[in-house]
RNA sequence: GGGCAUAUAGCUCAGCUGGUUAGAGCGCUACAUUGACAUUGUAGAGGUCAGAGGUUCGAGUCCUCUUAUGCCCACCA
């Protein structure tokens, strides 16, 4: 072995004479306490995240193995298609827990040696990102009208490649281990073909279609939405009712009945019976409107007055109230939140100023009855809070119910519930299939076209003579127009049009012969939280299942929310927002990763706060330590590859425990129990392995004679297997620990460790009772207020514990072991048969706590149920604790 | 109005198919320069497992009801 730093040893040996010795040993055996710099073996005393990530994640990125072709070996393929961020470059803690999981996953499939691709992209995100350009330019004075469209695009493609930078630059600190060759964007010119492609075959299939339909208008966005876009936020509004000819209605919004065409009634009212099937002529204090009285049993009698004035322009209820009864259809409200033509003379009144007008109009006629609070969910914009106007509009729908002859004669619908049902694609946790179910049972035709600049532009075009051409370009659609001008559609689609072909687009699809599409599709794993269940996930299901006739996973992993100590979202008014990137610079990335995956069960909420990101902290450095200690106590620092055979119990048992730990975190993984894995590596890490077992061989290694290498290659050998099993949870440090084995080779492609041999029960018991018995003898110790630096006089009879282990088990409770005879019956102590000359006085709460115990164990053995009906087993045990216990008390 | 989830030590959570005197980490108390680690070690205090019934020889664990909290869905105008 080399001893580096000779000339500091001849320093300190000059200075320190008397203690040459001893200072020419402590360097011999511990050579790690050199400079960094000038010894590649020395660890620093305490792990410093910061001196080693970036480096660690560009030697990863520079061997290759981020992408599958590069792996050594070819195995079968394992992939993730990574969710697109957000589009505001801002790394939050939902991102960074996602990350977290997939690359924990992405890592241990490599490891197991398959061929692992975890691609990497970013969507457009259409109108988060324009809402966030918009807001950039209110600021500067102007709008996206004053630029004019292209002015306007050019402006976000800044904005958005700055923030996939950012975004990209953070995905990496968090250690990510994704394909950037392959990163994708689905505004490229590849994803936007898939985009087209899509789009052209669902039209010629009669999924896709332009129609009059009631929508979901934001007036601030100026664009439609989808249904599961808009939210819903509780306040107390104000219910009015309305002197309505000969009815009274009731409405939160007065001023929609301006365009009311129908009056519906309970069928069994009896109040209204006459009027059904009539058409009535109303006079709204000046504004006449005509409604056709009808019944329907939806309405409830009890409400209000028991009659709904029908308003089928500018409510979705009311829209199919309308479709049943045939009711005309007047707009009143425009695409601005303006009141048009119809509305007579509060035409051109935006929708608050016609309410006020229209009910001091009300008022003044006497037409308005009462004004009640009213509590009621006003629904919004999911993205900038706007109230939403339910309003007609001539949109671009998918038809969600339509069957299609190619597919079996199944609807879209059908399609994707069938995917889920059929156990080909499985949403953990489970019980998240019954609200997928659900969801999709009632999903109604999805309006795709959005008025916004910022997407996907319709791939249709329109002739002079309004022919419309569907194809999959410009040039395309000039050639079928043949020569006639044309003009394309001006509206975008909607982001989650694009984002639903995420698995396959990002893949090479359409293009079904290419070499990624093949291999990797469909996608293993679609790691996202609950919250994009309806949005994504669903959709994705749907467009694979009918683009490409496969599923576009088979397992959802949906992870929960990050939330504070509190349960509190996290968000900037609150003030309790982590930033990740923050933690990673005082903490570490494994820390934070760690914190994340501790306590985190799919679809569960995971509350996160610093002190948890500290303790992470602290085990991350408890392992560097481990090693550290390890490596300086081994006189060739080297891989063992096979599980060292040995005689002595302590070691037997450490090796099991290895075994069963090795095992288990594996079959945790498989069942994507990642919490549960992370607990016992760390417990085993931290209790069995640096407490107990390095605190041994410590010891034992002390007492051996030189040139004996003692425990060493089994301290070897479960460090680098717990190295390779804490790798997917810690990459960084497993990573800079694993360099001191100096094979050449990174950790992130070395082999996950199988278990070994039998799990030796016996050994375990033998190790866990000798640990038992220090224990005990400290505990004693403490209790008999022996400082820790005495060493009592003890003596040990037993008949288990092998004899060298005495010595051991005096070690390390700090005891002296003497032969000297002691008062035996004094001093006997139940456990294991062992004889010290110290005396534990049970306090009398104790004494009464096991006098109880003794009692029900006596109580339930004397049941006669019990000792027939329970297993022989379970009654032996009991047998034995109670004699235990007995004798416990008696000493 | 439906549906789902959660309820275990001061805090965050384990406890899988019923049999442990109910565990861990943080925090708390006392002690400690133990040949890696004070980002440490040792020992300790702290829980009638939300409440009430039931099934069982036996329930934190299964069933029913109740309470609290959180979330999702829904067209009560």
């Amino acid at each position: 072995m080399p001893i580096p730093f000779e000339g500091s040893a001849f320093l300190l040996t000059k200075i320190l004479i008397k203690y040459t010795i001893l200072v020419s040993i402590y360097f011999f055996r511990y050579p790690f306490y050199m400079d960094k710099e000038t010894d590649n073996f020395s660890l620093a005393k305490a792990y410093e995240p910061q001196a080693y990530e970036d480096e660690i994640y560009q030697a990863w990125e520079a061997s290759g193995f981020f992408n599958p072709d590069n792996l050594p070996t070819q195995g079968e393929a394992f992939s993730i298609a990574m969710p697109p961020p957000n589009a505001t470059g801002i790394l939050h803690l939902g991102h960074a827990s996602a990350l977290a999981y997939e690359d924990l996953m992405i890592r241990y499939k490599r490891l197991q040696g398959l061929q692992t691709l975890w691609l990497p992209g970013t969507d457009h995100a259409a109108i988060a990102t324009q809402t966030k350009v918009e807001k950039i330019l209110a600021s500067e004075g102007t709008d996206r009208h004053i630029l004019g469209r292209d002015k306007f695009l050019a402006r976000v493609k800044d904005y958005v490649a700055n923030s996939r930078d950012i975004i990209k630059n953070q995905t990496k600190k968090m250690g990510s281990s994704c394909d950037w060759s392959r990163e994708a964007y689905t505004f490229s010119d590849d994803l936007s073909q898939a985009v087209n492609t899509a789009f052209v075959r669902m039209y010629d299939d009669g999924l896709i279609y332009r129609g009059l339909r009631i929508v979901n208008w934001c007036p601030r966005c100026a664009s439609t939405l989808a249904d599961d876009e808009v939210e819903y936020q509780e306040q107390v509004g104000k219910l009015y009712y309305i002197k309505y000819g000969p009815f009274v209605v009731a409405t939160t919004r007065p001023e929609t009945k301006l365009a009311d065409t129908g009056l519906a009634v309970h069928p069994d009212d009896a109040r209204y019976k006459n009027y059904l099937g009539q058409e009535i002529e109303i006079d709204l204090a000046g504004h006449k409107i005509t409604v056709k009285v009808f019944a329907d049993s939806q309405v409830d009698p009890e409400f209000g007055s028991g009659a709904i004035g029908v308003t089928p322009a500018h409510s979705a209820v009311d829209y199919e109230f309308a479709q049943k009864n045939n009711l005309k259809i007047i707009k009143l409200i425009d695409e601005q939140g303006h009141i048009l033509a119809s509305g007579g003379k509060y035409t051109g009144l935006d929708v608050q100023e016609a309410r006020a007008k229209f009910l001091a109009d009300l008022e003044s006629a006497g037409l308005l009855v009462k004004v009640e609070d009213y509590p009621n969910n006003l629904s919004v914009c999911y993205r900038c809070s706007t109230a939403i106007e339910p309003l007609t509009s001539e949109q671009w729908f998918v038809a969600v119910d339509k069957k299609i002859a190619h597919r079996g004669n199944k609807t879209l619908k059908e399609l994707a519930i069938e995917a889920v049902k059929s156990g080909d694609i499985k949403i953990l946790p489970d019980r998240f299939e019954k609200v997928y179910y659900h969801w999709m049972e009632n999903l109604h035709d999805w309006c795709i076209s959005r008025q916004i600049w910022w997407g996907h532009r319709i791939p249709v075009w329109y002739t002079e003579d309004h022919e419309k051409i569907v194809t999959l370009n410009e040039a395309e659609a000039s050639k079928l127009a043949q020569g006639k001008k044309i003009t394309q559609d001006p509206d975008t689609l909607d982001t989650w049009f694009s984002s639903a072909l995420w698995t396959f687009s990002t893949l090479g699809w359409p293009n079904e012969e290419a070499k990624d599409f093949i291999k990797f599709h469909p996608t293993t794993v679609m790691e996202t939280g609950y919250d994009i269940l309806f949005f994504w996930v669903a959709r994705m299901i749907l467009m694979s299942e009918y683009l490409v006739g496969t599923k576009p996973f088979a397992t959802v992993y949906l992870h929960g929310m990050v939330r504070d100590k509190e349960g509190r979202k996290l968000s900037k008014s609150l003030g309790n927002g982590i930033d990740p990137l923050d933690m990673i610079s005082q903490y570490g990335t494994d820390a934070l990763r760690l914190s994340l995956m501790m306590g985190a069960a799919p679809g569960a909420d995971l509350k996160l706060y610093e002190e948890k990101i500290a303790g992470s902290r602290n085990f991350v450095n408890k392992l560097w330590n481990i090693s550290r200690f390890i490596f300086s106590q081994t006189t060739d620092i080297h891989t063992v590859d096979v599980e060292p055979q040995t005689t002595d119990k302590l070691d037997q048992a450490i090796l099991a425990k290895f075994n069963k730990l090795n095992k288990e975190v594996t079959e945790h993984l498989d069942k994507y129990e990642f919490s549960l894995a992370a607990i016992k590596l760390y417990q085993f890490t931290w209790t069995d392995f640096a407490d107990s077992y390095v605190e041994i061989a410590k010891k034992q290694t002390l007492r051996r004679a030189q040139g004996d290498v003692g425990k060493e290659d089994i301290l070897l050998y479960i460090l680098e297997r717990l190295l390779k099993l804490w790798h997917p949870f810690i990459p960084f440090v497993t990573e800079v620990i694993w360099k001191q084995f100096q094979t050449n080779a990174l950790l992130m492609v070395e082999h996950w460790p199988k278990a070994q041999g039998k799990i030796d029960a016996q050994a375990i018991l033998y190790f866990d009772g000798l640990v038992g018995v220090i224990s005990y003898l400290r505990e004693l110790k403490a209790e008999n207020k022996i400082s820790p630096s005495e060493f009592p006089p003890c003596k040990i009879l037993s008949e288990e514990v092998n004899r060298e282990h005495l010595q051991l088990i005096a070690d390390l409770a700090r005891v002296k072991l003497t032969s000297e005879d002691i008062d035996v019956e004094s001093a006997k102590i139940w456990f294991c048969e062992i004889y010290i000359n110290l005396k534990k006085e049970m306090s009398p709460k104790e004494k009464a706590e096991l006098e109880n115990y003794i009692k029900s164990l006596e109580a339930k053995l004397a049941n006669e149920n019990f000792v027939s009906n329970a297993p022989a087993q379970v009654v032996e045990e009991n047998q034995k604790k109670l004699a235990a216990a007995k004798n416990k008390l008696n000493n």
